[in-house]
DNA sequence: TACGATAAGGAACGTTGTTCCGTTTGGCAA
DNA sequence: TTGCCAAACGGAACAACGTTCCTTATCGTA
């Protein structure tokens, strides 16, 4: 938990500026092509959109997921931390996980590809998964068992199983008008109610 | 809609053996491959596995997609057949929908990624697409009318969304023993029930 | 100003789907 | 049986992609 030199994280020992100034870049870069092609947008797509080599993406991102993380982490913050927040806005544990995951489908269905690339378990985006994981499925489990307990809902499912629902319903959201996730999503949380 | 010769179809020219016992063949291996590799095996392993060339495989089935559906054709036929079947069989709509689902999630669960490819807007699996939905839809139509006529579910809801959900429901179900598609797709259907 | 670590750029590699072209072969007619 | 040629074949070749490598340029500092 401590790096052993008294103080928080060693302090990276500060990149160059131009560095900085790329990873700025190639942010601004990513987030702008995978707007207009989707977040499988080839990766010299964005390297051509910053204005900057092959090599420089890979310097900054190590991989593809680690610059679609860094791209959202912002917006999946604020969606974990919405979730405390609604259960302690005085609505039903129910209605407060159905709004969360809401939250989630509205971002998830606004990222051309997110959800698919979500669910791709072709090794490379491991982290990817990883992250989204780790930071929600707590979030939601939490949501699921305050409804669990006041009683609105079955018991037998769990946080990750859901989420992974949750984002499977969400691919192809885009890009098909005949298709609306929400609708779907709704369907589902409705399933989990117990008659009462 | 008749090609001059007074007959049915004009009978293709019948082909040669060689090309009869390596479709054959090809089929035989792209089963196998599937079945250890997943669906979206490389071409090259398919045209290995089946002792052949390349352009062999592309000659018989202009791209994947197609051999795809020939490989699974009998299944998605039967699985199309057992709904009216199942709709004359006594049960309730309802039941007779859950019956279906299920026989079209299992399909799906035990076909290594055909869940995702179902669902891959990647043009070139538009055939694919088409096959499946032009199959099935309309079946899922009837079931689905039929529980509604029969007051058992609410009728906000077409087949062709149910068909996608259930479909991407199912995408990486196997390969992850804390995902369980079965659950959730029975979730969805019973989020479909109307409160009577 | 000169030097070395840091970072950049783009060519190069490996893997895919797909196409092309020279070669082989099955089926039929003489 | 033999000879022909359209049909079919095999694999090299191409294009698109993610990723790595190696050479060159640049930043920050002594």
């Amino acid at each position: 938990m401590n790096d052993g030199d008294g103080g928080a994280v060693p302090a990276a020992p500060r990149k160059r500026a131009d560095a900085r100034r790329n990873e700025r870049t190639l942010l601004d870069a990513a987030a702008a092509v995978f707007v207009t092609s989707g977040v499988e947008a080839p990766v010299r797509d964005i390297a051509a959109r910053a204005g900057v080599g092959l090599a420089t993406i890979y310097r900054h991102f190590p991989t593809r997921a680690d610059l679609i993380i860094a791209v959202y982490r912002h917006q999946v913050e604020a969606c974990a931390e919405a979730g405390p927040a609604l259960l302690a806005s005085g609505a039903t544990p129910h209605a407060a996980l159905g709004r969360w995951i809401n939250l989630f489908v509205d971002f998830l269905v606004t990222k051309h590809g997110l959800a698919a690339v979500l669910q791709s378990d072709s090794a490379g985006f491991d982290t990817l998964h990883a992250y989204f994981l780790d930071r929600l499925v707590p979030v939601c489990a939490q949501l699921l068992d305050a409804a669990a307990v006041a009683g609105e809902i079955r018991s037998d499912i769990d946080a990750y199983e859901l989420m992974r629902g949750v984002g499977n319903l969400c691919i192809g959201a885009d890009s098909d008008p005949r298709y609306d996730a929400r609708r779907l999503v709704e369907l589902l949380i409705a399933g989990l109610r117990l008659p009462h």
